[in-house]
RNA sequence: CGGGAUGUGGCUCAGUCUGGCUAGAGCGCAGCGUUCGGGACGCUGAGGCCGCAGGUUCGAAUCCUGCCAUCCCGACCA
């Protein structure tokens, strides 16, 4: 491909609308360009390189054992009412009417049609297993699109929805699944991290997430220094062992604290440690009043609450309802007599006693706290985040946190689909089963804005070599010198001829131009042809992600870029090919 | 949906507070000339119902009201 025949409008200056990194370059590199909120045109050079990573994620999914069809993206209301999803699922799912005034939507998700399907067509255990996948466009009508391709409104999916007769089945289906997906993001060149996840409102038993990792992550995943540990924030259980400590010997005391409503104003007028003072948070949870404890230095986990609770919606309680529950404004809230539906506190509230607690009376706390003695705890449980100074729970080795972006997502479904549609077969018995489901995304258009979040610098993007739109370009300085000219062609027929990936910069522009151009798409590899060197029988050949430079004697070319070549590929985590 | 901000040539912005003459700059674009290994320079030129609709006023990009759009901060998610 010539350049000059090709379309990429790069943009010198920083587009207005876009803050995040990513969103900034696929802007200036002319490889995205936004239609409205959230969703975005695709131009040739972001399209060329969501294709080459859709090829990677098929050959994968293919190796193992997933087969692609391609489902609508208009789907029937009916479908969703089935399983209940039709009023769960809330506003993100872009409902519609057609001129028969029937309910449609637009996929956000595909087990009602993917499960569909599969109840017409399978009936037998002989049939089974079945991994079906696509690559497609879904929408979701975000609250808030923002970060570009990041949490658009509109993306490209890859989803896959796999079928098995029993657990083992299931379970080897998730195995390979969750191997497709290392495979694939090793192919890909990206940092990961495939870490343990929170099922979240799909439902099912395991879940795992893949994390590109990068500084510019929401995700915040704790990791073990020792073993192979590896979690999100929000799942990443506690590991809290010991004895219920005896009962405070002191009886609770009622003290004065005017306007101190947060933990670190109580700790420092009373000039205690703030671990020593109780946060008292109250929530609504599907409308009854909750009160959830953890020890002031800690923080809440709201997912781990959320699943305590069972709860389906979890809002933290508004300053009316505090109000109500405790009797005085914020700030004031302890379990004492709180009139709560629920009180939960967090495990390690059992290991000692003799709390700071909020007394529900306006400018007072209580101390000398005892949870048992004074309060009606309803449970102790797991409720905090996991922090740098707890143990590992599967080892001794210290946390770390590491941030990252969610670019693929694997769950097992069990049969709350299969069941809710009557997706059943027939066992070696005769007897009527459900099948076992699992399903496994990876977020197409994500991945290519990871990508640039995980690998960029002040000059542009840098890919790598299996997601660049051209993993070489050819910079033909001055293509007016017919030397240069035919140099650069000449070169670049014999890298086609290698089936080098190669886009050929024949622009009749300033060199300094398109040296810049070249760094801020990010071709990984650079092939410089100018006069000066044509002269000295020499091209030279950059390294994009290093900046270093090769001068290659054009005899024998080939040879001597495929060591550059080979240097940068490994850079990248990528073996030969 | 709540909070904040912004809408002025294709892009980035000034001008708005304190209403007034022909609405500006840089980049980009077109032509000519010079230049040609890190976003060149000179000259000439095209391009704007100042987001939309009302209102105030002799006069509105500027003041007022309403609406719309986009971006940023919170609840959702690949």
């Amino acid at each position: 491909m010539r350049w000059s025949r090709y379309f990429i409008p790069t943009l010198k200056e920083d587009p207005a609308e876009a803050e995040v990194v990513s969103h900034r370059l696929l802007l200036r590199a002319g490889m995205v360009r936004r239609l409205t909120s959230g969703i975005y045109t695709y131009l040739p050079a972001g399209w060329r390189s969501l294709l080459k990573i859709s090829e990677i994620i098929r050959r994968e999914m293919t190796r193992y054992h997933a087969v692609e069809l391609l489902m609508p993206a208009v789907q029937p209301g009916d479908l969703w009412k089935e399983t209940g999803r039709w009023e769960a699922y809330g506003k993100e799912l872009l409902r519609f009417r057609d001129r028969h005034d029937r309910d449609y939507c637009i996929g956000p998700t595909h087990e009602e049609v993917i499960t569909d399907l599969v109840r017409r067509e399978i009936s037998s255990y002989r049939q089974l297993p079945l991994n079906l996948y696509q690559i497609q466009t879904k929408f979701r009508d975000e609250i808030r699109p923002r970060f570009g391709l990041m949490r658009g409104r509109e993306f490209i999916m890859k989803d896959a929805y796999s079928f098995d007769r029993d657990e083992a089945g299931a379970a080897q289906s998730y195995e390979w699944m969750h191997k497709a997906y290392v495979s694939i993001f090793e192919k890909l060149g990206l940092r990961f991290r495939a870490v343990e996840a929170d099922t979240g409102a799909i439902g099912g038993s395991l879940s795992h997430e893949f994390m590109v990792l990068a500084d510019t992550g929401e995700d915040v995943i704790a990791t073990c220094s020792q073993c192979d540990f590896a979690a999100n924030l929000e799942k990443a259980e506690v590991e809290c062992q010991g004895p219920d400590c005896p009962e405070c010997s002191l009886p609770p005391e009622q003290v004065f604290t005017p306007g101190m409503h947060t933990v670190s104003q109580v700790a420092g007028y009373l000039n205690v440690p703030q671990r020593k003072v109780l946060k008292t948070l109250l929530y609504d949870a599907d409308g009854r009043s909750v009160a959830a404890l953890v020890r002031g230095d800690r923080e809440l986990n709201e997912v781990k609450l959320k699943n305590v609770l069972g709860a389906q919606s979890l809002e933290l309680a508004s300053k009316e309802q505090v109000e109500k529950w405790t009797g005085a404004g914020l700030g004031f809230a302890g379990p004492v007599g709180l009139r709560v539906d629920r009180m939960v506190a967090d495990l390690e509230l059992r290991l000692e006693t003799d709390w700071i607690t909020g007394a529900n009376v306006e400018d007072a706390h209580l101390m000398h706290v005892d949870l048992k003695r004074d309060s009606r705890i309803n449970g102790y449980h797991d409720l905090r985040s996991i922090t740098r100074e707890d143990p590992c729970p599967r080892c001794a080795g210290t946390i770390r946190m590491t941030k990252g972006i969610e670019v693929g997502h694997i769950f097992r479904l069990g049969t709350k689909y299969s069941r809710s549609m009557h997706a059943l077969f027939l066992d070696e018995q005769g007897v009527e089963q459900p099948m076992i489901m699992g399903c496994y995304g990876i977020g197409v258009s994500r991945v290519l804005a990871a990508c640039i979040e995980q690998n960029h610098d002040d000059h542009g993007i840098i890919f790598t070599p299996a997601v660049a739109p051209f993993e070489t370009v050819i910079i033909a300085l001055n293509p007016r010198d017919e030397l240069v000219q035919k140099n650069a062609r000449d070169i670049y027929s014999r890298l086609i001829a290698h089936g080098v990936d190669v886009l050929l910069d024949d622009r009749d522009e300033r060199p300094g131009f398109k040296f810049k151009d070249c760094d801020l798409v990010g071709f990984p590899l650079q092939i410089v042809v100018g006069a000066r060197g044509i002269k000295n029988k020499v091209v030279e050949v950059k390294e994009r992600h290093s900046g270093q430079r090769h001068e290659l004697p054009l005899e024998d070319f080939w040879t001597g870029f495929q060591k550059v070549r080979q240097r940068v590929r490994e850079h990248f985590g990528l073996t030969s090919g």
